[in-house]
DNA sequence: GTCCAGGCATGCA
DNA sequence: TGCATGCATGGA
């Protein structure tokens, strides 16, 4: 990767495998707002940013290298050997021709407060209903950024509402999810640090003793908010993809079976 | 009107 | 341990 700094803006260059349109809506993050200009716009730990990709070119407009270094390169995962993970995953028959078709997917390094609350209000919803819901609890509860964008409000200010408050957001029957959910990560019953230091197994108990988190929303929440590349999350429509693998799941995934399955569900949510 | 969406808690066997 | 059922909401 080449970074370049004009004026305010940050010019990256030579990044192998990130396509910003397929990446940031593809159903793991749910706050990326398309600009007419086909630019990004969007607030990752409270710090906004507006990136537009041109071929190979990402022009990060009106920044900073100290945003750059303590937000964007872990959130994008610029470190990561995007072009050998698809290499490998192409083993496979699926993704031979899916990886080609989608290349340019990448796992985002997402908050894992933010990820876990968004995956308990994802349950048995759709994606469109899930961005409404999030945007108006950060409208609501999160701190205005930049103009008409707001930061991922905290455990702490969501601690502070009542089931009612979170009903009126939408959120239905995942509104009394959230209400405990935010009390016990505020009063610090549930550690979320110390849950990213756990191995993958023992993390996945502690996320599944998380009253409104199960096998599905664990997985996600591990695979988007922690850090967990091996994380397989199965929903219905990867319970579609399955029936391609009646003999589970190749070799090839091993490690990076979650990267894996990001291309299969966006396959699967296009041709199932 | 019915069905479905990045499912889970609960009760019961 | 495994299975059936209820659950909020809005778009198709």
């Amino acid at each position: 990767m080449m970074v370049k700094y004009e004026g305010n803006d940050i010019i990256l260059e030579d990044i192998d495998c990130l396509n910003l349109d397929l990446t940031l809506d593809c159903g793991q993050a749910f706050r990326w707002e398309r600009q007419s200009d086909g630019s990004w716009s969007g607030v990752v730990k409270g710090v906004f940013l507006n990136i537009l990709q041109c071929g190979n070119r990402y022009i990060l407009k009106n920044t900073s290298k100290k945003a750059l270094d303590t937000v964007w390169l872990k959130y994008f995962d610029f470190d990561k050997d995007y072009a050998q993970i698809c290499n490998t995953l192409k083993q496979d028959e699926l993704l031979a021709s899916t990886v080609d078709e989608y290349y340019g997917i990448r796992v985002l390094n997402q908050d894992s407060w933010e990820a876990l609350c968004s995956f308990v209000i994802s349950q048995q919803n759709n994606i469109k209903r899930i961005k409404g819901i999030i945007n108006r609890l950060c409208r609501e509860y999160g701190e205005e950024v930049c103009e008409g964008f707001y930061s991922f409000p905290s455990a702490q200010r969501l601690s502070e509402l009542r089931v009612d408050d979170f009903e009126a957001l939408g959120m239905g029957y995942r509104a009394k999810y959230l209400e405990r959910l935010s009390k016990d990560v505020a009063c610090g019953r549930i550690d979320l640090k110390k849950i990213k230091a756990l191995s993958l197994e023992d993390a996945r108990k502690e996320l599944l003793n998380i009253f409104g988190v199960g096998i599905k929303v664990a997985d996600c929440a591990l695979l988007f908010g922690f850090g967990f590349y091996d994380a397989f999350p199965i929903d219905v429509w990867m319970k579609r993809v399955m029936e391609f693998y009646p003999n589970g799941l190749p070799e090839c995934f091993n490690g990076i079976g979650g990267i894996a399955q990001q291309y299969l569900f966006h396959w699967a949510r296009n041709n199932l």
